[in-house]
DNA sequence: AATATTTGTTTAAACGATTAAACAAAATTA
DNA sequence: TAATTTTGTTTAATCGTTTAAACAAATATT
């Protein structure tokens, strides 16, 4: 079955007997006035008798617009991810945009390529979590004057449009929590990552033992490999727990992180929150089931996504400003604490 | 800062001082042997000097190709979907597509907006997963002729591609694997929907019973409604546990029956399996912790995505006979049954 | 030397829309 | 009645590519 012909304007012109700029005047509603109403009629009629529908691309390239969004996240498979996506998506749709999506794998290779297909798609913006050693190609992003918004993830070197958590406020609330309910030797275990927001979680941990007046021990801070993840973060919670003075909270500084460590803290025989506090960063459904519900640093998902979307719809409807969101977290207290 | 105005062939054009079309059959690697080497060679270093990306708006718009395709599904914020996305992204990047997506939340209505835009932006194929009350508009799609491929659900009375499960055999056989065990009232519970997939499975579930001499008992099938569902799954488990001869086996008819489900059971005094059997379908990450690892129905998700991923551009690449591959699952048997 | 072929490039139409400008006819004003 | 304005529509250029066809110059063939 051969594609039917795909309906354009000419059709129509034709059908009626009138000229294609007529046409579009009608579908589109300009000229209101001028245009004799039977006439009028007689095209929209026509239009939908032959189930017309713009050619988009034709339209884009004319007005040079897309009404497209790119959105480059680091796995749409994972939960964070695919969240956030349709929150976008959501929100752009109530302004018609589309969107089209690209995993970088934190891969900042795969980003750059995610970024030119995009760019020759002529999206009218981009929404993007950047991976690892990608500021350089965030740098050039903004020199090229393309809108775009980073989220979650940001480059303090680069000045422009991001909305992301104050994670230095919410690693920094969380611990402080844990040490004003009696826990003196606290850790945190994070991604061995140059990503900021990963930095910014560990000195909001640093500083709150500083400020509690704890003596920072530099075996608390566990920095596990990304790759393989599962076996070294049970190791790095293996050793946290054989200290001479073994760790009694830590801060998992990801849900996939909190994930292995708390189902390995479940095969041990030590109880949560007496032996060990708990704080784990976003909500974890896989550890549901865990006897202590965890306590969690709650990010503002729906309004970080909204608000991403926004700003980039601001900024190609021609906003220059530069924005810049740091929105506070919620330390959402459940049984993994005292 | 204003965008950079873009460049394009005319730009590369006048600066070597040649014809855009010289330069389009350079970039393009066309008329390989006619062009003199050194202009070539100044071409594509202009090119390179210049940025220049081809404007694929263009390009689409001329040769009536866009390298895009549409993915619908229920909910991208859904494992499942996620998931699929996921597979269905690499497999099209693979061949140089680029993949935009829409969430129909089980909404025939949204659904039609979304077939609507993607149509509009000329997409080359579509991958759906319909939703309930969808079969005309699937039905209308066909005869339109633009190629697509149903995923995950399909209508049995339009005669089109599709990649699904053998649902009716995997129920069958997880029903018939728990009472092979010794289970003597097996039941099911699923949504309260029309759509096929989940009636195959009732009907596998039924053809289990009847062949292992079991009398059906129509209180053993409990269909839920869809909103709402974590009070309506609770109630039924309830019920069925309330029996005056209690089911002794639950097959939930999916992933999010299974989590409320089987929350639930985690909260009552009986044991899983002695007491009850579970099978789920698909894997949930939710239930890890739950003491009896659950048996579940392994849906081959990798395949599936590939393979509809590759009929969907087997056919855009003109490809006309229709595809229909119902993919055998696997049961994954676990802690939760005997 | 005349003709044919090859090489290297340009011309120009097309894809399907948008839109400023031009135009003709009707209605209004002077 | 002539000049002006309004009404309703068309013409034609444009967006940035692709590509068949035309063309001119160089080379090969007779």
């Amino acid at each position: 079955m051969a594609i039917n012909k795909r309906v354009s304007l000419k059709d129509i012109a034709q059908k009626v007997g009138v000229s294609t700029a007529l046409v579009s005047y009608v579908l589109n509603n300009k000229k209101e006035g001028r245009i004799k109403k039977e006439v009028a009629q007689k095209i929209r009629e026509t239009a939908k008798e032959l189930n017309y529908r713009t050619n988009l691309l034709a339209r884009s390239l004319k007005i040079n617009k897309t009404y497209t969004i790119g959105l480059i996240v680091a796995d749409i498979a994972s939960p964070f991810s695919s969240g956030m996506a349709r929150i976008i998506e959501d929100e752009a749709d109530k302004l018609n945009y589309t969107v089209i999506f690209g995993s970088s794998d934190e891969n900042a290779q795969k980003f750059g390529k995610l970024v030119d297909t995009f760019l020759t798609r002529q999206v009218d913006g981009l929404i993007i979590a950047p991976p690892e050693n990608a500021e350089n190609q965030v740098f050039r992003l903004r020199q090229q004057g393309l809108p775009f918004v980073l989220f979650d993830r940001y480059c303090p070197s680069v000045n422009t449009n991001y909305v992301a958590l104050d994670n230095y406020t919410a690693a920094y609330n969380a611990v402080k929590y844990m040490i004003d309910g009696g826990c003196k030797r606290p850790a945190i275990v994070t991604y061995d990552t140059t990503l900021f927001h990963m930095q910014e979680r560990v000195r909001g941990y640093s500083a709150a033992l500083k400020l509690s007046g704890i003596d920072a021990n530099k075996s608390w801070i566990k920095k596990v490999n990304i790759i393989n993840p599962k076996a070294a973060i049970e190791k790095a919670v293996q050793e946290l727990l054989s200290l001479d003075e073994p760790a009694d909270a830590i801060l998992f500084g990801s849900n996939s992180i909190a994930v292995h460590g708390v189902k390995y803290i479940n095969t041990l025989p030590l109880k949560v929150p007496k032996d060990l506090a708990i704080i784990s960063f976003d909500e974890t459904e896989s550890l549901d089931l865990f006897y202590a519900s965890i306590t969690y640093i709650k990010q503002p998902m729906h309004e970080m996504g909204q608000l991403t979307t926004r700003i980039l719809l601001d900024c190609i409807g021609k906003n220059n400003k530069v924005t810049q969101v740091n929105m506070q977290a919620e330390l959402v207290i459940r049984a993994s604490t005292r």
